[in-house]
DNA sequence: CGATGACTTGACTGCTGTCAACGTGCGTGG
DNA sequence: CCACGCACGTTGACAGCAGTCAAGTCATCG
Protein backbone atom coordinates (compact mmCIF):
# COMPACT_ATOMS: atom_id res chain seq x y z
CA UNK A 1 0.00 0.00 0.00
CA UNK A 2 1.82 2.56 -1.09
CA UNK A 3 1.02 5.82 0.31
CA UNK A 4 2.32 8.17 -2.50
CA UNK A 5 1.60 12.21 -1.37
CA UNK A 6 4.83 13.45 -3.54
CA UNK A 7 4.22 17.20 -4.58
CA UNK A 8 6.43 17.78 -6.95
CA UNK A 9 10.13 17.70 -5.05
CA UNK A 10 10.37 14.31 -7.32
CA UNK A 11 13.39 13.53 -7.90
CA UNK A 12 15.29 13.84 -5.02
CA UNK A 13 12.50 12.59 -2.94
CA UNK A 14 12.79 9.65 -4.72
CA UNK A 15 16.46 9.48 -4.13
CA UNK A 16 15.52 9.09 -0.69
CA UNK A 17 12.18 7.27 -0.52
CA UNK A 18 12.35 5.17 2.75
CA UNK A 19 12.17 1.22 2.58
CA UNK A 20 8.55 1.67 4.05
CA UNK A 21 7.46 2.96 0.30
CA UNK A 22 9.74 0.92 -1.36
CA UNK A 23 7.74 -0.29 -4.08
CA UNK A 24 10.48 -3.40 -3.67
CA UNK A 25 10.24 -3.88 0.00
CA UNK A 26 8.43 -7.51 -1.00
CA UNK A 27 11.69 -9.07 -2.21
CA UNK A 28 14.46 -7.10 -0.63
CA UNK A 29 15.40 -6.84 2.68
CA UNK A 30 12.56 -5.83 4.49
CA UNK A 31 10.92 -9.11 3.75
CA UNK A 32 7.96 -9.80 6.84
CA UNK A 33 9.38 -6.92 9.12
CA UNK A 34 7.03 -4.75 10.64
CA UNK A 35 6.58 -1.01 10.55
CA UNK A 36 8.48 -0.12 13.39
CA UNK A 37 11.51 -2.55 12.57
CA UNK A 38 11.31 -1.41 8.92
CA UNK A 39 12.42 2.41 10.18
CA UNK A 40 14.85 0.81 12.25
CA UNK A 41 16.66 -1.23 9.11
CA UNK A 42 15.59 2.40 7.31
CA UNK A 43 17.64 4.71 9.63
CA UNK A 44 20.64 2.61 8.97
CA UNK A 45 20.64 2.95 5.39
CA UNK A 46 22.43 5.36 3.01
CA UNK A 47 21.33 6.04 -0.68
CA UNK A 48 23.63 7.74 -2.70
CA UNK A 49 23.37 9.36 -6.23
CA UNK A 50 22.97 6.88 -9.03
CA UNK A 51 25.75 5.36 -10.93
CA UNK A 52 26.47 5.58 -14.51
CA UNK A 53 27.22 3.09 -17.03
CA UNK A 54 30.04 0.97 -16.44
CA UNK A 55 30.74 2.88 -13.49
CA UNK A 56 32.30 0.59 -10.68
CA UNK A 57 30.71 0.01 -7.52
CA UNK A 58 33.55 -1.90 -6.16
CA UNK A 59 36.39 -3.62 -7.57
CA UNK A 60 38.20 -6.71 -6.23
CA UNK A 61 40.24 -6.48 -3.11
CA UNK A 62 38.40 -3.47 -2.35
CA UNK A 63 37.73 -3.63 1.74
CA UNK A 64 33.93 -4.63 2.57
CA UNK A 65 31.90 -2.00 4.36
CA UNK A 66 28.94 -2.01 2.92
CA UNK A 67 26.46 -4.21 1.67
CA UNK A 68 23.98 -3.32 -1.23
CA UNK A 69 20.39 -3.66 -2.69
CA UNK A 70 19.94 -2.62 -6.57
CA UNK A 71 17.40 0.65 -6.23
CA UNK A 72 17.37 0.24 -9.86
CA UNK A 73 19.45 -0.05 -13.20
CA UNK A 74 21.32 -3.16 -13.02
CA UNK A 75 24.85 -4.25 -12.14
CA UNK A 76 27.08 -7.18 -13.04
CA UNK A 77 29.13 -9.02 -10.88
CA UNK A 78 32.86 -10.56 -12.24
CA UNK A 79 36.28 -12.17 -11.58
CA UNK A 80 39.25 -11.25 -12.93
CA UNK A 81 41.53 -14.12 -13.83
CA UNK A 82 45.70 -13.53 -13.92
CA UNK A 83 45.86 -12.82 -17.73
CA UNK A 84 42.92 -10.74 -17.40
CA UNK A 85 40.10 -11.87 -18.95
CA UNK A 86 36.82 -11.51 -16.92
CA UNK A 87 34.56 -13.99 -15.55
CA UNK A 88 30.64 -12.92 -15.47
CA UNK A 89 29.59 -14.09 -12.11
CA UNK A 90 26.08 -12.53 -12.12
CA UNK A 91 23.49 -9.98 -12.83
CA UNK A 92 21.50 -8.07 -10.21
CA UNK A 93 18.43 -6.96 -10.45
CA UNK A 94 16.25 -4.12 -8.32
CA UNK A 95 15.43 -5.89 -4.98
CA UNK A 96 18.92 -8.43 -4.96
CA UNK A 97 21.40 -7.70 -2.84
CA UNK A 98 25.22 -7.34 -3.72
CA UNK A 99 28.63 -7.64 -1.90
CA UNK A 100 27.30 -11.16 0.46
CA UNK A 101 30.25 -13.11 -0.45
CA UNK A 102 32.86 -10.31 0.96
CA UNK A 103 31.38 -11.18 4.18
CA UNK A 104 33.60 -14.04 4.43
CA UNK A 105 36.65 -12.49 4.78
CA UNK A 106 35.86 -8.10 4.61
CA UNK A 107 37.57 -7.95 0.71
CA UNK A 108 35.28 -8.04 -2.22
CA UNK A 109 36.03 -11.47 -4.41
CA UNK A 110 34.13 -9.55 -6.79
CA UNK A 111 34.12 -6.60 -8.85
CA UNK A 112 30.33 -4.63 -9.36
CA UNK A 113 29.82 -2.78 -12.66
CA UNK A 114 26.52 -0.83 -13.28
CA UNK A 115 25.37 -2.31 -16.67
CA UNK A 116 22.73 1.03 -17.04
CA UNK A 117 22.28 4.31 -14.82
CA UNK A 118 21.82 2.32 -11.10
CA UNK A 119 20.88 3.37 -8.10
CA UNK A 120 21.36 1.49 -5.12
CA UNK A 121 20.76 1.53 -0.93
CA UNK A 122 23.89 1.44 1.05
CA UNK A 123 23.70 -1.06 3.84
CA UNK A 124 26.78 -0.44 6.28
CA UNK A 125 27.47 -4.43 7.98
CA UNK A 126 28.51 -3.75 10.80
CA UNK A 127 25.30 -1.73 11.78
CA UNK A 128 23.12 -4.30 10.02
CA UNK A 129 24.57 -7.09 11.89
CA UNK A 130 23.94 -5.07 15.32
CA UNK A 131 20.66 -4.28 14.31
CA UNK A 132 19.37 -8.17 13.34
CA UNK A 133 21.15 -9.18 16.66
CA UNK A 134 17.84 -7.24 17.62
CA UNK A 135 15.36 -8.00 15.15
CA UNK A 136 14.84 -11.37 14.48
CA UNK A 137 12.76 -10.66 11.67
CA UNK A 138 15.74 -9.08 10.00
CA UNK A 139 18.31 -11.94 11.15
CA UNK A 140 15.67 -14.55 9.47
CA UNK A 141 15.32 -12.49 6.59
CA UNK A 142 19.51 -11.78 5.65
CA UNK A 143 20.48 -15.68 6.54
CA UNK A 144 17.58 -16.10 4.10
CA UNK A 145 18.45 -14.28 1.31
CA UNK A 146 22.23 -15.23 1.70
CA UNK A 147 20.11 -19.37 1.56
CA UNK A 148 18.70 -18.44 -1.88
CA UNK A 149 22.13 -16.74 -3.47
CA UNK A 150 23.80 -19.82 -2.18
CA UNK A 151 20.52 -21.84 -4.09
CA UNK A 152 20.68 -19.67 -6.87
CA UNK A 153 24.57 -20.09 -7.43
CA UNK A 154 23.71 -24.38 -7.74
CA UNK A 155 21.14 -23.94 -10.03
CA UNK A 156 24.09 -22.22 -12.10
CA UNK A 157 26.38 -25.09 -11.50
CA UNK A 158 23.53 -27.14 -12.86
CA UNK A 159 23.32 -24.65 -16.04
CA UNK A 160 26.74 -24.88 -17.02
CA UNK A 161 27.66 -28.65 -15.84
CA UNK A 162 25.25 -30.14 -17.91
CA UNK A 163 23.23 -28.32 -20.43
CA UNK A 164 23.77 -27.79 -24.05
CA UNK A 165 24.15 -24.29 -25.10
CA UNK A 166 20.59 -23.81 -26.25
CA UNK A 167 19.23 -25.26 -22.76
CA UNK A 168 21.57 -22.72 -21.15
CA UNK A 169 20.10 -19.49 -22.98
CA UNK A 170 16.79 -21.07 -22.69
CA UNK A 171 17.27 -21.05 -18.82
CA UNK A 172 19.06 -17.49 -18.71
CA UNK A 173 15.99 -16.06 -20.47
CA UNK A 174 12.82 -18.23 -18.76
CA UNK A 175 15.05 -16.77 -15.49
CA UNK A 176 14.96 -13.17 -16.30
CA UNK A 177 11.62 -13.17 -17.32
CA UNK A 178 10.38 -14.44 -13.48
CA UNK A 179 12.68 -12.20 -12.36
CA UNK A 180 11.13 -9.24 -13.75
CA UNK A 181 7.68 -10.72 -13.30
CA UNK A 182 8.57 -10.86 -9.97
CA UNK A 183 9.51 -6.88 -9.75
CA UNK A 184 6.27 -5.97 -11.46
CA UNK A 185 7.72 -5.88 -15.12
CA UNK A 186 6.46 -7.78 -18.12
CA UNK A 187 7.61 -11.30 -18.28
CA UNK A 188 7.03 -11.53 -21.98
CA UNK A 189 9.06 -8.27 -23.15
CA UNK A 190 11.83 -6.73 -21.64
CA UNK A 191 15.49 -5.13 -22.66
CA UNK A 192 18.90 -6.91 -21.84
CA UNK A 193 20.73 -4.57 -20.20
CA UNK A 194 24.02 -6.84 -20.74
CA UNK A 195 25.70 -7.52 -23.75
CA UNK A 196 25.77 -10.90 -25.91
CA UNK A 197 29.45 -11.23 -24.42
CA UNK A 198 28.16 -11.01 -20.86
CA UNK A 199 25.53 -13.17 -21.67
CA UNK A 200 27.71 -15.64 -23.08
CA UNK A 201 30.58 -15.37 -20.50
CA UNK A 202 28.19 -15.99 -17.58
CA UNK A 203 26.58 -18.84 -19.58
CA UNK A 204 29.95 -20.26 -20.61
CA UNK A 205 29.26 -19.83 -24.56
CA UNK A 206 31.38 -17.96 -27.11
CA UNK A 207 29.21 -14.69 -28.07
CA UNK A 208 28.92 -16.13 -31.49
CA UNK A 209 26.99 -18.89 -29.93
CA UNK A 210 24.42 -16.69 -28.26
CA UNK A 211 24.31 -14.52 -31.22
CA UNK A 212 23.56 -17.63 -32.99
CA UNK A 213 20.84 -19.50 -30.83
CA UNK A 214 19.09 -15.70 -30.80
CA UNK A 215 18.69 -15.83 -34.32
CA UNK A 216 17.88 -19.47 -34.15
CA UNK A 217 14.93 -19.15 -31.28
CA UNK A 218 13.53 -16.48 -33.54
CA UNK A 219 13.40 -18.57 -36.85
CA UNK A 220 12.04 -21.45 -34.72
CA UNK A 221 8.91 -18.39 -33.39
CA UNK A 222 10.05 -18.72 -30.08
CA UNK A 223 10.82 -15.41 -29.75
CA UNK A 224 11.42 -12.26 -31.37
CA UNK A 225 14.93 -10.39 -30.95
CA UNK A 226 15.72 -6.92 -31.65
CA UNK A 227 19.18 -5.34 -30.21
CA UNK A 228 18.59 -5.47 -26.74
CA UNK A 229 14.57 -5.50 -26.94
CA UNK A 230 13.38 -9.28 -26.30
CA UNK A 231 9.78 -10.54 -26.76
CA UNK A 232 8.55 -13.88 -25.65
CA UNK A 233 6.35 -15.22 -28.14
CA UNK A 234 5.93 -18.95 -26.80
CA UNK A 235 7.62 -19.08 -23.18
CA UNK A 236 5.81 -22.61 -22.37
CA UNK A 237 8.02 -24.14 -25.61
CA UNK A 238 11.08 -21.73 -24.40
CA UNK A 239 10.55 -23.67 -20.91
CA UNK A 240 10.59 -27.04 -22.70
CA UNK A 241 13.78 -26.40 -24.38
CA UNK A 242 15.42 -25.40 -21.44
CA UNK A 243 14.83 -28.70 -19.85
CA UNK A 244 13.63 -27.21 -16.24
CA UNK A 245 10.73 -26.87 -14.05
CA UNK A 246 9.63 -23.27 -15.36
CA UNK A 247 6.05 -22.37 -13.43
CA UNK A 248 4.40 -19.94 -15.11
CA UNK A 249 2.44 -17.99 -12.05
CA UNK A 250 4.52 -19.71 -9.21
CA UNK A 251 4.71 -16.81 -7.18
CA UNK A 252 2.70 -13.40 -7.20
CA UNK A 253 3.92 -10.50 -9.04
CA UNK A 254 4.21 -7.46 -7.07
CA UNK A 255 1.43 -4.63 -8.61
CA UNK A 256 2.91 -0.92 -8.86
CA UNK A 257 0.09 1.33 -9.38
CA UNK A 258 2.29 3.72 -10.86
CA UNK A 259 3.73 1.80 -14.05
CA UNK A 260 0.99 2.68 -15.47
CA UNK A 261 2.74 3.07 -19.00
CA UNK B 1 18.17 -50.41 13.07
CA UNK B 2 20.82 -52.53 14.35
CA UNK B 3 21.00 -51.44 18.16
CA UNK B 4 24.58 -52.87 18.12
CA UNK B 5 25.30 -53.83 22.12
CA UNK B 6 29.13 -52.87 22.35
CA UNK B 7 30.33 -52.92 25.68
CA UNK B 8 32.87 -50.46 25.83
CA UNK B 9 31.78 -46.92 26.41
CA UNK B 10 34.39 -46.19 23.89
CA UNK B 11 33.02 -45.33 21.18
CA UNK B 12 30.08 -43.79 22.62
CA UNK B 13 32.37 -41.39 24.54
CA UNK B 14 33.82 -40.44 21.37
CA UNK B 15 30.60 -39.82 19.96
CA UNK B 16 29.61 -37.77 22.38
CA UNK B 17 33.27 -35.56 22.40
CA UNK B 18 31.97 -31.95 22.70
CA UNK B 19 33.05 -28.77 20.31
CA UNK B 20 35.36 -28.00 22.96
CA UNK B 21 37.67 -31.06 22.26
CA UNK B 22 36.41 -31.23 18.85
CA UNK B 23 39.88 -30.69 16.23
CA UNK B 24 37.39 -29.42 14.06
CA UNK B 25 36.74 -26.11 16.04
CA UNK B 26 38.71 -24.55 14.38
CA UNK B 27 37.50 -24.76 11.05
CA UNK B 28 33.68 -25.17 11.84
CA UNK B 29 31.63 -23.11 13.25
CA UNK B 30 32.79 -22.52 16.57
CA UNK B 31 35.58 -20.44 14.74
CA UNK B 32 36.27 -17.18 17.12
CA UNK B 33 34.21 -18.14 20.09
CA UNK B 34 35.11 -17.84 23.90
CA UNK B 35 35.28 -20.90 25.89
CA UNK B 36 31.41 -20.17 27.78
CA UNK B 37 30.46 -19.50 24.33
CA UNK B 38 31.54 -22.55 22.99
CA UNK B 39 29.84 -24.74 25.36
CA UNK B 40 25.93 -23.12 25.05
CA UNK B 41 26.91 -24.06 21.07
CA UNK B 42 27.53 -27.18 22.42
CA UNK B 43 24.52 -27.89 24.42
CA UNK B 44 22.42 -27.31 21.66
CA UNK B 45 24.08 -29.47 19.64
CA UNK B 46 23.40 -33.47 19.14
CA UNK B 47 25.35 -36.34 17.75
CA UNK B 48 24.05 -39.15 16.39
CA UNK B 49 25.02 -42.91 15.33
CA UNK B 50 27.37 -42.48 12.32
CA UNK B 51 25.82 -42.96 8.59
CA UNK B 52 26.82 -45.52 6.79
CA UNK B 53 28.30 -45.60 3.37
CA UNK B 54 25.16 -44.21 0.52
CA UNK B 55 22.79 -43.67 3.54
CA UNK B 56 20.85 -40.56 3.61
CA UNK B 57 21.37 -38.11 5.64
CA UNK B 58 18.16 -36.24 3.86
CA UNK B 59 16.18 -36.11 0.28
CA UNK B 60 15.35 -33.26 -1.87
CA UNK B 61 12.18 -31.73 -0.53
CA UNK B 62 13.10 -32.71 3.47
CA UNK B 63 11.37 -30.60 5.64
CA UNK B 64 14.55 -28.81 7.32
CA UNK B 65 15.22 -28.89 10.39
CA UNK B 66 18.65 -28.75 11.12
CA UNK B 67 22.19 -27.92 10.24
CA UNK B 68 24.93 -30.65 9.86
CA UNK B 69 28.27 -30.47 10.37
CA UNK B 70 30.67 -33.14 8.90
CA UNK B 71 32.85 -34.65 11.92
CA UNK B 72 34.30 -37.66 9.82
CA UNK B 73 33.84 -39.16 6.95
CA UNK B 74 32.51 -37.14 3.85
CA UNK B 75 28.97 -36.85 2.16
CA UNK B 76 27.98 -35.68 -1.48
CA UNK B 77 24.98 -33.21 -2.31
CA UNK B 78 23.40 -33.66 -5.56
CA UNK B 79 19.75 -32.64 -6.82
CA UNK B 80 17.78 -34.59 -9.83
CA UNK B 81 16.11 -33.12 -12.70
CA UNK B 82 12.89 -34.62 -13.51
CA UNK B 83 13.98 -37.21 -15.67
CA UNK B 84 16.34 -38.52 -12.50
CA UNK B 85 19.52 -38.11 -13.62
CA UNK B 86 21.45 -36.41 -10.61
CA UNK B 87 23.91 -33.17 -10.40
CA UNK B 88 26.61 -33.10 -7.68
CA UNK B 89 26.49 -30.05 -6.03
CA UNK B 90 29.40 -30.87 -3.97
CA UNK B 91 31.47 -32.75 -1.41
CA UNK B 92 31.46 -32.38 2.16
CA UNK B 93 34.51 -32.76 4.37
CA UNK B 94 35.05 -33.00 8.08
CA UNK B 95 34.36 -29.24 9.90
CA UNK B 96 31.73 -27.99 6.95
CA UNK B 97 28.13 -27.23 7.26
CA UNK B 98 26.14 -28.94 5.18
CA UNK B 99 22.22 -27.87 4.28
CA UNK B 100 22.60 -24.23 3.97
CA UNK B 101 20.51 -23.62 1.17
CA UNK B 102 17.63 -25.15 3.29
CA UNK B 103 17.16 -21.85 5.18
CA UNK B 104 15.67 -19.84 2.22
CA UNK B 105 12.16 -22.27 2.33
CA UNK B 106 12.51 -24.78 4.44
CA UNK B 107 13.08 -27.35 2.81
CA UNK B 108 16.30 -29.08 1.10
CA UNK B 109 16.72 -28.81 -2.03
CA UNK B 110 19.26 -31.24 -2.38
CA UNK B 111 19.52 -34.48 -1.13
CA UNK B 112 22.98 -35.89 0.76
CA UNK B 113 24.57 -38.93 0.97
CA UNK B 114 27.35 -40.33 3.29
CA UNK B 115 30.18 -41.47 0.63
CA UNK B 116 31.50 -43.58 3.77
CA UNK B 117 30.78 -43.65 6.98
CA UNK B 118 29.93 -40.82 8.58
CA UNK B 119 29.74 -38.96 11.81
CA UNK B 120 28.03 -35.89 12.20
CA UNK B 121 26.80 -33.06 14.38
CA UNK B 122 23.14 -32.27 14.13
CA UNK B 123 22.30 -28.33 15.00
CA UNK B 124 18.74 -27.19 15.48
CA UNK B 125 18.76 -24.39 13.01
CA UNK B 126 15.93 -22.66 15.17
CA UNK B 127 18.04 -22.90 18.76
CA UNK B 128 21.37 -21.93 16.44
CA UNK B 129 19.18 -18.63 15.39
CA UNK B 130 18.25 -17.67 19.30
CA UNK B 131 21.88 -18.92 20.03
CA UNK B 132 23.51 -16.32 17.86
CA UNK B 133 21.07 -13.14 18.67
CA UNK B 134 22.88 -13.26 21.94
CA UNK B 135 26.24 -14.94 20.56
CA UNK B 136 28.04 -12.02 18.30
CA UNK B 137 30.68 -14.53 17.75
CA UNK B 138 28.68 -16.83 16.47
CA UNK B 139 26.27 -14.76 14.49
CA UNK B 140 29.31 -13.80 12.70
CA UNK B 141 30.84 -16.91 11.97
CA UNK B 142 26.84 -17.76 10.87
CA UNK B 143 27.18 -15.46 8.48
CA UNK B 144 30.79 -15.76 7.35
CA UNK B 145 30.38 -19.36 6.94
CA UNK B 146 27.23 -18.52 4.95
CA UNK B 147 29.40 -16.18 2.51
CA UNK B 148 32.13 -18.71 2.16
CA UNK B 149 30.08 -20.98 0.50
CA UNK B 150 28.91 -18.47 -1.77
CA UNK B 151 32.74 -18.15 -2.82
CA UNK B 152 33.10 -21.40 -3.03
CA UNK B 153 29.88 -21.94 -5.77
CA UNK B 154 31.71 -19.04 -7.60
CA UNK B 155 34.57 -21.11 -7.68
CA UNK B 156 32.65 -23.72 -9.04
CA UNK B 157 30.97 -21.29 -12.00
CA UNK B 158 34.08 -20.31 -13.02
CA UNK B 159 35.86 -23.90 -13.30
CA UNK B 160 32.54 -24.96 -14.96
CA UNK B 161 32.04 -21.85 -17.32
CA UNK B 162 35.75 -21.67 -18.68
CA UNK B 163 38.06 -24.46 -18.00
CA UNK B 164 38.29 -27.29 -20.25
CA UNK B 165 38.35 -31.23 -18.71
CA UNK B 166 42.48 -31.15 -17.61
CA UNK B 167 41.64 -27.87 -15.96
CA UNK B 168 39.04 -29.00 -14.56
CA UNK B 169 40.17 -32.24 -12.78
CA UNK B 170 43.17 -30.33 -11.92
CA UNK B 171 41.89 -27.70 -9.83
CA UNK B 172 39.86 -30.10 -8.58
CA UNK B 173 42.55 -31.96 -6.93
CA UNK B 174 43.86 -29.15 -5.92
CA UNK B 175 41.25 -28.07 -3.94
CA UNK B 176 40.71 -31.63 -2.51
CA UNK B 177 44.48 -31.08 -1.70
CA UNK B 178 44.26 -27.66 0.20
CA UNK B 179 41.14 -28.98 1.95
CA UNK B 180 42.94 -32.12 3.52
CA UNK B 181 45.88 -30.11 4.35
CA UNK B 182 43.41 -27.32 6.03
CA UNK B 183 41.98 -30.58 8.49
CA UNK B 184 45.45 -31.90 9.11
CA UNK B 185 45.97 -34.18 7.05
CA UNK B 186 48.53 -34.88 4.40
CA UNK B 187 48.15 -32.56 1.36
CA UNK B 188 49.93 -35.27 -0.90
CA UNK B 189 48.18 -37.92 -0.34
CA UNK B 190 45.02 -38.65 0.09
CA UNK B 191 41.52 -41.10 -1.08
CA UNK B 192 38.77 -40.48 -2.85
CA UNK B 193 35.73 -41.13 -1.46
CA UNK B 194 33.99 -40.27 -4.66
CA UNK B 195 33.50 -42.30 -7.47
CA UNK B 196 34.74 -41.14 -11.15
CA UNK B 197 30.98 -41.38 -12.05
CA UNK B 198 30.59 -38.29 -9.17
CA UNK B 199 33.52 -36.34 -9.95
CA UNK B 200 32.71 -36.10 -13.46
CA UNK B 201 29.12 -35.54 -12.96
CA UNK B 202 30.41 -32.54 -10.63
CA UNK B 203 32.84 -30.71 -12.80
CA UNK B 204 30.47 -31.20 -16.14
CA UNK B 205 32.63 -34.49 -17.68
CA UNK B 206 31.94 -37.75 -18.68
CA UNK B 207 33.46 -39.86 -16.58
CA UNK B 208 35.03 -41.76 -19.03
CA UNK B 209 37.30 -38.34 -19.45
CA UNK B 210 37.96 -38.13 -16.11
CA UNK B 211 39.14 -41.89 -16.03
CA UNK B 212 41.59 -41.03 -19.50
CA UNK B 213 42.91 -37.81 -17.74
CA UNK B 214 43.88 -39.30 -14.59
CA UNK B 215 45.92 -41.79 -17.01
CA UNK B 216 47.58 -39.22 -18.40
CA UNK B 217 48.13 -36.67 -15.21
CA UNK B 218 49.78 -40.17 -14.42
CA UNK B 219 51.66 -40.64 -17.81
CA UNK B 220 52.83 -37.19 -17.26
CA UNK B 221 54.26 -37.68 -13.68
CA UNK B 222 51.85 -35.13 -12.11
CA UNK B 223 50.38 -37.84 -9.78
CA UNK B 224 49.98 -41.38 -9.17
CA UNK B 225 46.70 -43.17 -8.90
CA UNK B 226 45.61 -46.40 -7.55
CA UNK B 227 41.99 -46.89 -7.53
CA UNK B 228 40.86 -44.43 -5.53
CA UNK B 229 44.27 -43.70 -3.98
CA UNK B 230 45.58 -40.48 -4.93
CA UNK B 231 49.52 -39.15 -4.46
CA UNK B 232 50.06 -35.91 -5.78
CA UNK B 233 53.89 -36.35 -7.53
CA UNK B 234 54.28 -32.25 -8.72
CA UNK B 235 51.49 -30.53 -7.41
CA UNK B 236 53.04 -27.22 -8.36
CA UNK B 237 53.23 -27.93 -11.80
CA UNK B 238 49.39 -29.28 -11.30
CA UNK B 239 48.66 -25.92 -10.15
CA UNK B 240 50.11 -24.80 -13.70
CA UNK B 241 47.73 -27.03 -15.53
CA UNK B 242 44.66 -26.00 -13.43
CA UNK B 243 45.44 -22.06 -14.49
CA UNK B 244 44.60 -20.94 -10.85
CA UNK B 245 46.48 -19.34 -8.14
CA UNK B 246 47.20 -22.18 -5.73
CA UNK B 247 49.19 -21.49 -2.82
CA UNK B 248 50.99 -24.03 -1.16
CA UNK B 249 50.91 -22.73 2.06
CA UNK B 250 47.87 -20.30 2.41
CA UNK B 251 46.77 -21.30 5.11
CA UNK B 252 48.58 -22.81 8.59
CA UNK B 253 47.09 -26.23 8.95
CA UNK B 254 46.01 -27.40 12.29
CA UNK B 255 48.37 -29.85 14.13
CA UNK B 256 46.57 -32.76 15.19
CA UNK B 257 48.75 -34.68 17.96
CA UNK B 258 46.95 -37.69 18.17
CA UNK B 259 47.29 -37.85 13.53
CA UNK B 260 51.48 -39.29 14.66
CA UNK B 261 51.50 -41.51 12.03
C1' DC C 1 34.33 -68.89 -8.23
C1' DG C 2 31.13 -66.35 -10.52
C1' DA C 3 28.54 -62.06 -10.42
C1' DT C 4 28.50 -57.40 -10.12
C1' DG C 5 29.88 -52.83 -10.26
C1' DA C 6 33.68 -49.69 -11.05
C1' DC C 7 37.05 -48.38 -14.05
C1' DT C 8 39.85 -48.19 -18.43
C1' DT C 9 40.61 -47.84 -23.22
C1' DG C 10 39.41 -47.25 -28.13
C1' DA C 11 36.78 -45.50 -32.20
C1' DC C 12 33.93 -42.23 -33.88
C1' DT C 13 30.90 -38.20 -33.95
C1' DG C 14 29.20 -33.70 -33.17
C1' DC C 15 28.67 -29.63 -30.59
C1' DT C 16 30.62 -25.51 -29.86
C1' DG C 17 34.87 -22.57 -29.99
C1' DT C 18 37.88 -19.93 -32.97
C1' DC C 19 38.97 -17.07 -36.70
C1' DA C 20 37.41 -13.99 -39.98
C1' DA C 21 34.53 -11.01 -42.63
C1' DC C 22 30.68 -8.30 -42.80
C1' DG C 23 26.49 -5.60 -41.25
C1' DT C 24 24.21 -2.23 -38.18
C1' DG C 25 23.27 1.50 -35.10
C1' DC C 26 24.86 5.32 -32.56
C1' DG C 27 27.46 9.27 -31.22
C1' DT C 28 30.72 12.74 -32.63
C1' DG C 29 32.26 16.34 -35.24
C1' DG C 30 32.66 18.77 -39.44
C1' DC D 1 22.54 17.31 -42.22
C1' DC D 2 25.81 14.00 -43.50
C1' DA D 3 30.26 11.48 -43.01
C1' DC D 4 32.90 8.92 -40.26
C1' DG D 5 34.53 5.78 -36.68
C1' DC D 6 33.67 2.58 -33.33
C1' DA D 7 31.49 -0.79 -30.63
C1' DC D 8 28.43 -4.28 -30.97
C1' DG D 9 26.24 -7.91 -33.27
C1' DT D 10 25.61 -11.43 -37.11
C1' DT D 11 26.97 -15.00 -40.17
C1' DG D 12 30.05 -18.46 -42.32
C1' DA D 13 33.90 -21.91 -42.55
C1' DC D 14 36.52 -24.97 -40.19
C1' DA D 15 38.58 -27.67 -36.56
C1' DG D 16 39.21 -29.81 -32.09
C1' DC D 17 37.82 -31.12 -27.54
C1' DA D 18 35.10 -33.94 -25.17
C1' DG D 19 30.74 -36.89 -25.32
C1' DT D 20 28.79 -41.32 -26.66
C1' DC D 21 28.87 -46.03 -27.63
C1' DA D 22 31.09 -50.24 -27.01
C1' DA D 23 34.24 -53.65 -25.51
C1' DG D 24 37.31 -55.20 -22.30
C1' DT D 25 39.75 -55.33 -17.52
C1' DC D 26 39.92 -55.31 -12.63
C1' DA D 27 38.50 -55.57 -7.77
C1' DT D 28 35.39 -56.84 -4.34
C1' DC D 29 32.02 -59.60 -2.17
C1' DG D 30 28.73 -63.11 -1.42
Amino acid sequence: MPTRKLEKVVSLKEIKVACQACSLNEICLPVGMGETDLDRLDSIIDRKRPLARNDHLFRIGDPFQCLYAVRSGSLKTYATSEDGQEQVMGFHLPGELVGLDAIADGRHPLAAKALETTSLCEIPFADLEALSRQLPSLQHQLLRVMSQEIRADEQNMVTLGQKSAEERLASFLISLSSRFRRRGFSENQFNLSMSRSDIGNYLGLALETVSRLFTRFQNEGLLRVDRKHIELLDRARLCMFSSAKCSSSEEPRILRPNASS
